[in-house]
DNA sequence: TTAGGGTTAG
């Protein structure tokens, strides 16, 4: 990546004359001005102005301690314009290094932080000024706002040559700086180097630890916090600490931390309650946060979206849009709570509506890139392609930089609404400067869900050209191509790998991978081998990988043992109860199909309703099993009687095997299989959309054989494409043929 | 001068 930085401070301009501190050089004769003195009462921009063109004339501007004051007074007024305070700056003859540091800081919080690193490097390009020990925070600071770590890195070198690399403000700001670059390795490095560390310096690594999911190490360094005699935790201390609570959900330890500040006399603040309302609310400690939100003698809208939250995790969507329609004022994280509270608890239908409503029915308040992430995480979930595209050029014409957030959300949208040439020029955007591990996951699922095995590896290899480290859904994702696309040897190694030579130790979810891998290529042996020699407890998961590997291959032994251990996982698992009775159909053993379907009966266990749904101008249409409830049902029920006279023509012959399993579709099999879902949404798409575009399924069951094969024939019939995502992968049907070969 | 609260990506 290149640096923004120039390599100017290897000839780093000796010290000036003037002050080093970040005082403004008090000049007797000037610091009591009378000009000077209204800049302190200054209140808004127009007033500003007034007192600039004063100076002017005066020619107090031109003198730099006083051109420093109007300086300091346009940044840290709240009502002032950045813009200006850049315009007036740039008219200053000799602005001082009070100046200087004081624009970048002022970059440092704004929007574009960014100004803030080139004016940096302005500052050394005109060789007048070193920077000094309050000009590192500053443009550190800047450096953090943009993640920029090779800037971040040349600062700290730059501090180093100065020999400011043990003032304990630079150090700390370091810390913060790592962090946001997710470095924490880094972050620690520093903090354990502190010589005497403040509060500030352990509140920095306490809140690193917290916002990277790592909360159970922050409280442990808050305990060697209170074993260090030369320092005091404090209020932001409370902060991080509570937020490290809310994260681990310890309401235990949350509530140790409410009576130490009592104990210790820590005043409280509204931050102070908001992070104790979401300690409670994360913890699921609703009556307590309702008890401290009704104490509360401040309240602000994050204390009102905290209590949201709480409410949606605790008592449902419901509750939290009743604490939404009460709030005073909603800003967009307001907004945005309610969109993901929705979007989580698997409505995500209704999370498109709602962001539908904000755009709707107010103004002031328009979506963030928080909002459009979560939107695209429910397109994504719906294949709502014609929505999620217009999210895209929303992005655009909004001018939103695409971002590692944004990317990946893009790319997960494309590639689960089918359209992955989509997707990877995403991937591919020359917007996109750097690409996190999240990015480069992304991709590679996406290209694992359409088939592509070989793609997906070969990007696996370039993520590791571009020193991007794979984590856990890097693996995820890896092991899943391997696994549609039959690669076996490939499976074998990368999952050998995992931790020896990347150090991530497989979870449960890879060892479900592997053995699907292995199952699905009739390695049952060898499957069974690897769950028994697991160093962690199999989950579900993996049972449930190998029982749908003994269906394939009609092994009714190990599905025997597959069925019974996920039974003892989980006694509710409708699946298991399919799948073995599938097992059993196949090999004939009627009596035990029976017994299954008894016990199911008596467990008040129903097979999941198949159901496919499909987007047609932007509105999402759902089908379910015989469905008759959609206004165009009579044209598609006969659109599906033309493609079945049309199929009987070529000579097919409906598969009735997979139906056995349902004791309801016994009669009239082939009726029942006649108006599966997915061919009801097929019929759909014929008559709704025109070609060349594709007609896009999403079925939330896997495929049946027999609709696998029916749409083999109608992408030749019809000569329309059709892309059909099931609940593990694609199936592209073009000229009789589909994308997973055979190999699902 | 540096550190803190709600909502986001598989």
């Amino acid at each position: 990546m290149a640096t923004l930085l120039p390599n100017t401070f290897l000839f780093l301009p000796q010290p000036s004359s003037s002050s080093s501190s970040q005082r403004p050089d008090p000049k007797p004769n000037l610091s009591d001005h009378p000009t000077l003195s209204l800049l302190d009462q200054c209140t808004n921009l127009s007033q500003a102005k007034q007192i600039h063109a004063r100076m002017l004339r005066l020619g107090l501007f031109f003198d730099p301690y006083s051109a420093s004051r109007l300086i300091t007074a346009l940044t840290l007024s709240p009502s002032t314009s950045l813009d200006y305070a850049r315009l007036v700056f740039d008219q200053i003859p000799h602005p001082n290094l009070y100046s200087w540091n004081t624009l970048i800081r002022a970059y440092a919080s704004s929007p574009n932080p960014r100004h803030g690193l080139l004016l940096f490097s302005l500052m050394l390009q005109r060789g007048l000024h070193r920077p000094n020990k309050y000009t590192f925070p500053f443009a550190i600071k800047v450096a953090s706002e943009l993640a920029a770590l090779s800037e971040g890195r040349a600062l700290q070198g730059m501090a180093v040559k100065l020999g400011l690399d043990s003032d304990v403000f630079v150090l700390n700001s370091l810390i913060h700086l790592y962090a946001s670059c997710s470095d924490l390795d880094l972050a620690h490095q520093v903090f354990v180097r502190i010589p005497q560390r403040d509060a500030v310096s352990w509140n920095s690594m306490i809140t690193a630890l917290a916002q990277s999911g790592r909360p159970e190490e922050a409280l442990e360094l808050f305990g060697e916090m209170e074993a260090d005699e030369s320092v005091r935790p404090n209020q932001v201390t409370m902060v991080s600490v509570l937020s490290a609570c809310a994260k681990k959900g310890d309401l235990e330890f949350g509530k140790r931390v409410r009576s130490y500040i009592e104990r210790n006399g820590i005043r409280c603040s509204l931050t102070m309650n908001n992070a104790m309302l979401d300690m409670y609310g994360k913890c699921g400690a609703l009556e307590d946060a309702q008890m401290l939100f009704d104490e509360m003698t401040e309240r602000d809208s994050v204390s009102w979206t905290t209590l949201l939250f709480g409410y949606a995790k605790c008592r449902g969507f419901r509750a939290a849009r009743s604490v939404f329609d009460r709030m005073p004022d909603r800003d967009i994280g307001s907004w945005n709570a309610l969109i993901s509270a929705c979007e989580q608890s698997g409505r995500p239908n209704d999370a498109l509506a709602l962001f539908h409503e904000l755009q709707l029915t107010t103004s002031e308040v328009k979506p963030d890139q928080v909002t459009l992430v979560t939107a695209l995480s429910a397109c994504a979930k719906l294949g709502a392609l014609d929505v999620g595209r217009w999210i895209h050029a929303y992005i655009k014409k909004q001018g939103f930089e695409l971002n590692c957030h944004l990317a990946t959300s893009l790319i997960d949208m494309y590639s689960k609404c089918g359209d992955l040439d989509k997707a990877m020029e995403v991937f591919q955007s020359a917007n996109l400067k750097y690409k996190d591990v999240y990015v480069w996951s992304a991709m590679i699922g996406g290209l694992a869900m359409h088939g592509c095995g070989k793609a997906a590896i070969d990007l696996f290899l370039q993520m590791q050209e571009a020193k991007v480290r794979p984590n856990a859904v890097t693996f995820t994702n890896v092991l899943c191509a391997c696994s549609h696309a039959g690669l076996v040897d490939e499976g074998r190694l990368y999952f050998s790998q995992m931790l020896p030579v990347y150090g991530v130790a497989p979870l449960a979810s890879h060892y479900g991978c592997m053995v699907d891998i292995l199952g699905r290529a009739g390695l049952l042996e060898e499957a069974v081998d690897l769950i028994e020699k697991m160093p962690i407890p199999a989950h579900y998961s993996v049972w449930g990988a190998l029982l749908g590997a003994c269906r394939v291959h009609g092994n009714l032994e190990v599905g025997e043992l597959a069925s019974k251990r996920l039974l003892e996982l989980e006694p509710d698992n409708d699946g298991a109860y399919v799948l073995l009775s599938n097992i059993y159909a196949k090999h004939g053993r009627w009596d035990d199909v029976g017994k299954l379907r008894k016990l199911m009966k008596e467990k008040g266990l129903k097979k999941e309703p198949g159901c496919s749904s499909i987007e047609v101008d932007g509105v999402v249409h759902e089908f379910l099993l015989g469905d008759v409830s959609h206004p165009l049902s009579r044209e598609i029920y006969s659109k599906l009687d033309e493609v079945a006279s049309r199929l009987k023509s070529v000579g097919y012959v409906p598969d009735l095997s997979q139906l056995l399993r349902d004791v309801e579709e016994e009669e009239g099999k082939e009726q029942a299989l006649h108006c599966h879902s997915e061919k009801l949404a097929i019929a759909f798409g014929l008559i709704s959309t025109e070609a060349p575009a594709p007609v896009r399924i999403v079925k939330n069951l896997r495929i049946c054989g027999d609709c696998h094969s029916v749409a083999k024939l109608v992408s030749v019939i019809y000569d329309r494409e059709i892309v059909l995502r099931d609940r593990y992968r694609f199936h592209h049907f073009r000229k009789g043929e589909c994308s997973c070969k055979e190999y699902w």
